[in-house]
Parts: structure tokens; sequence; C-alpha cells
RNA sequence: GAGCCCGUAGCUCAGCCGGUAGAGCACAUGACUUUUAAUCAUGGGGUCGCGGGUUCGACUCCCGCCGGGCUCACCA
């Protein structure tokens, strides 16, 4: 037997061998390597807080219970460090408090496996709070060794194909996901607070409406029906506006956009859509700031946060300025003077924007607007006066018909919030979709589509409402200094392997 | 979709002008009973992303492919 071992250990190291062997031998001793019924009293943070003043060599009578994962092995097992998912407590195994057996299945454990512990709680003379144990548990043998201890997983690929790992490895990692989770419940209560009603509106759409976007396909086999992934939510929180449901109500949930990828772009993303009825988009100005300076105040305690080398000033109130107006300032020239498309195109071209041949008034603006302005919006600032042809849900501009009652907050550069007055008027709405559908018959694969239903649900008459989006993981990586998407998305989307 | 860059042990990384691969951690064995990136000794571990080509000889040079990152385009 010792010398099979021997010639197996002689040969190719295979990590998980090793372990599937020591897996066999705890077997042997009796000892369930998954056991189940360990049930820890206390997290290792609710400990470091207890004992806080326990002075360095100081013992205690005090039995606990610990649970966690072997993440260090010092003097041959000896010192312990567990890892649970509020921080870290030492473990002390000596023959003097382990009966032989524990002794035994002490030399089994590995890097990696989940323990639990139940023993006496000290302070070392070197000042580390500390379990003696008394008894050892096996939760989980570790199969696989963990990466190297000290600068962790850096592969950037492995982090988010297993994301498990890295969640393992870097508080980093799992601290920026817990706040995502703290910054969506903080921004529910306050909607709640506030009077919102949270609903939910179908994923599978039979016309992909509400934004302009390309769309996820796919196959209902029941109804042998051509389905789309929504591209937006808006289009069925609206109906539910004309129902009368709440005249506040809002939805948190993903959209589906089958576009590229990049360090701001993942195919499925969050957002928060909210409707109020009786508003307009100046009441949208308002909440946009309410809700992200509160959130950032409650879970970052400031409303003045880092990102990458800026410093963002989120308290309110934010500058309104119209894009029409940043580009003269930025650019030079102004749009409002030029009144046809053609100069349009010609001056935004001359800005290096790239635009499509025939592209509108407003889409030149626009896209003059993207090539000169929108980088240089660092602090928070609401961009009004957009073009009416771009915008097919907002309502007009009494003041100018070439705009709509619509903005987008910039942050960082980046669009972090839309809104608008949403078009009541029926008439309006079917004249803009079918101006899209031109479009689209144009070679506009964005343009949106025709939605009968919901026009005939403004039919019945929808209250005045202001509307408004939020891109919940763009705010997150905002306010966790994110310098890629993928770090606020547990689970990225990625090219299968292989 | 285009351009640039990257892919070497389980992990983190070296590897020069082409001569068939190294370290640390991890692992194994031993020492060590108050360590904390524990330490010390010894040892094992490689489809150099994959496939071609050039060459006496390729981790290294060339081509293609796969996967990833960044930038651009599209977009939020």
């Amino acid at each position: 037997m010792a010398e099979e071992r021997e010639e197996e250990e002689s040969g190719r190291t295979n990590y998980r061998a090793q372990r599937l062997d020591k897996l066999a031998q705890l077997k042997a001793l009796g000892v369930d390597p998954y056991a189940d019924g360990f049930v820890p009293g206390a997290r290792a943070a609710e400990l470091d807080a207890k004992y806080k003043t326990l002075a360095a060599g100081a013992e205690t009578p005090d039995r606990v219970k610990v649970a966690g994962r072997i993440r260090a092995l010092r003097n041959s097992g000896m010192f312990i460090d567990l890892h649970d998912a509020t921080g870290k407590i030492q473990v002390f195994c000596h023959k003097d408090h382990l009966a032989p057996d524990a002794l035994a299945v002490l030399k089994l454990l590995d890097l990696g496996d989940l323990i639990g512990v139940e023993g006496v709680i000290r302070r070392t003379p070197r000042g580390e709070l500390t379990v003696n144990a008394h008894a050892l548990t096996v939760l989980a043998k570790a199969l696989l060794p963990l990466p190297e201890k000290f600068h962790g997983l850096t592969d950037i690929e492995t982090r988010y194909r297993q994301r498990y790992l890295d969640l393992i490895m870097s508080e980093e990692s799992r601290a920026t996901l817990r706040q995502r989770s703290h910054i969506v419940a903080v921004m529910r209560r306050l909607l709640i607070e506030r009077g919102f009603l949270e609903v939910e509106t179908p994923m599978l759409h039979a016309v992909p409406g509400g934004a302009s976007a390309k769309p996820f396909v796919t196959h209902h086999n029941a109804l042998d029906l051509e389905l789309y992934l929504r591209i937006a939510p808006e289009l069925h929180l609206k109906r539910l506006m004309v129902g009368g449901l709440s005249d506040k109500l809002f939805e948190i949930n993903r959209n589906f956009r089958n576009e590229g990828i990049s360090p701001r772009h993942n195919p499925e993303f969050t957002s928060l859509e909210l409707y109020q009825a009786f508003a307009d988009y100046a009441t949208m100005m308002e909440m946009t700031e309410y809700l992200i300076a509160t959130i950032a105040r409650e879970v970052l305690g400031t409303m003045r946060i880092p990102y990458g080398k800026h410093t963002i000033e989120l308290a309110p109130p934010w500058p309104r300025k119209s894009m029409a107006e940043l580009v003269k300032v930025k650019a030079g020239v102004d749009f409002l003077s030029l009144h046809d498309a053609v100069a349009a195109r010609d001056a935004a071209r001359k800005l290096g924007a790239e635009l499509p041949k025939g592209a509108s008034w407003g889409q030149a603006l626009e896209a003059a607007f993207a090539a000169k302005v929108e980088d240089t919006l660092i602090q928070p600032v609401h961009v009004t006066g957009f073009p009416r042809d771009i915008s097919p849900l907002a309502k007009p501009d009494l003041r100018d018909p070439r705009l709509v009652e619509r903005f987008e907050t910039f942050v960082n550069g980046w669009e972090v919030a839309n809104a608008f007055s949403e078009i009541n008027d029926p008439l309006d709405q079917r004249e803009r979709f079918e101006a899209q559908m031109m479009a689209r018959d144009h070679g506009d694969e964005e343009a949106q589509r025709l939605d009968e239903d919901f026009v005939t649900a403004l039919e019945y008459g929808m209250p005045p409402a202001g509307g408004l989006g939020i891109g919940i993981d763009r705010l997150v990586m905002l306010l966790t200094d994110s310098p890629s998407i993928r770090d606020v998305i547990a689970f990225p989307t990625m090219r299968p392997k292989g």
C-alpha cells in the first residue's frame, strides 16, 4: 500500500487525485466529509466585535461554534485561518485540546476545505482572536486547489468565468457585489417610501418596443411564435399607467440588447424605470438627483465620490443645460440656427461625427453632441433640449417644435438617466411611430416599431406623466469605482470556452 | 464587425539574438508546539492556448484558428 502510494506520488502531480485520496481516508475514519447539521453560533465579525477588548494573552471560558473556509494552515495545521462571509478567525488545533481521532482528521485537511470548529475563545499573546478547537467537523472537502494566497486570482478571464473563485479570493470583488445589492435595496426603499408601486412586466415581447435597439429573438414552441427579449419595459409600464394601477410605479429588472460588448455594455443589463402621473420631466430631474445622491450618502456615507482620476460631487441640485447650448459652447456650432437636415449633417461631419446618409437634423445634433460634448460631462448635468426625431415617446417642447421635453443625465461622461414628459396624446404617438417605421423602411434597424396595442391603450387615456430610466449597472460602477461593467455583474456574458 | 495587445506548472510570474523551460506560492516527505504571506530541508509537477509553416533545431520567427483585454463602431 505504502509503495503503491509512493509510486502514484512520484508520477505527475495531481492535486485532485491527492485530495480524492484524503477524501477516501476521511471516509475510512468514519468521517462524513460533507457533514450536515453543523450550525455556527457566531460569525467572525461578530466575534471580533464581541471580544474587541479582550487583552492579548487572555483566555475565556466561552464556547463558540464557527464555520468557514481554511485559507491558511501554519505549523502543520496547529494554526488555521478560517474565513467566513464576514471575516477571519484563527483556529488553534493543539493535541492538548483535540482527541486523537480529531488530530487524524486535521492531518487530512487542505487549504480550501470548509470546516466547522467548536472550541473556546481566547486572544493569543500576539493579539490574534483565536478559537481553541475541541472538535472539528468537515463540512465540504475541497477537491481543487485555490489560487495563490498572496497575489490571488488576477487573470481577468478566469475571474469572470469562475466568479466563485474570484469571490473566494478577492475581498474587493465581494465588496463590489455586496454594494450592488445595497444600492438596489436603498433605491427600492426610497421609491416605496415615496409611494411608488413595484411591478413586473413581461420579458418576452411580441413587439420589442420602448427603446431604439436590436433585440434578441427567440421562439415559443406551443404558440409557434417569434418572441423578443425585451429591450425596455416602457410600453408595458405605461399600459399599467393607463389602467390606473397606481399613480406611481416602477420596475427594476433586466433588459436585453443584441449589441456589442464593451467595458460599459453587457447584452443583459439592469435598469430602473419609473412613471409618475401628473408630473413632468422637471419632476424627473429632481427624482434623479434625489435617488442617486441619497443612495451615495446611504451606501458610501458621502455624496463626493472618487471615480478613476476624478472626484464627482453628487450633492444636488445638478445643472441643466440644453444639448444645442452645450454643442455651441464646446464646438462653436449653433445647431438651432441650422434649419435643415443637410446643413446640420454638414456641420456635424465637420465636427468629426459619423452619420448615416439620410440623418435627420436631430440625429446630426445628437451625433455632434456625442462627438464633442459627452466625454467632457464629468460632473452631473441634466442635458435637455433633445431633438424630437430621436425621441419618439417624448412630449413635444411647446417652445420649439424641433425639440421635446426630455433630458439625459450625464455623470463621468456616461448617460446614467434618461427621462421625459411622456406622450399621452394617442394621435401624436401614432404619428411618431409612423415616422419611426418610415426610418426603419429606409434602413434604420434600430428605429422603433409600431405597437398597435400600446397606441390603443393610449386611446383610452393615460394621465400626463413623467418617466425616468436609470441604468443600474453604470450607477453601481460609478459608486464602486469599478472600471468595467463586468465588475458589477456577477456573471457577465462570455463566449463559451472550447 | 475593425485595429492594437495578451495566452508558459493549480495560481502569480520570469524565460535575452532560435539551441527542447525556471522561480515563488501551492503540493508531497521530514523537522518544528504560539504561528499569522509561519519557517527550514528535500522532492515531484509542463500538450509553453490549438493547428500549420520556416529551420539541423521553435516557448521564441511567420501564417491561420480559439479565448481574453483595450480602443473604435453600435449602444445604455
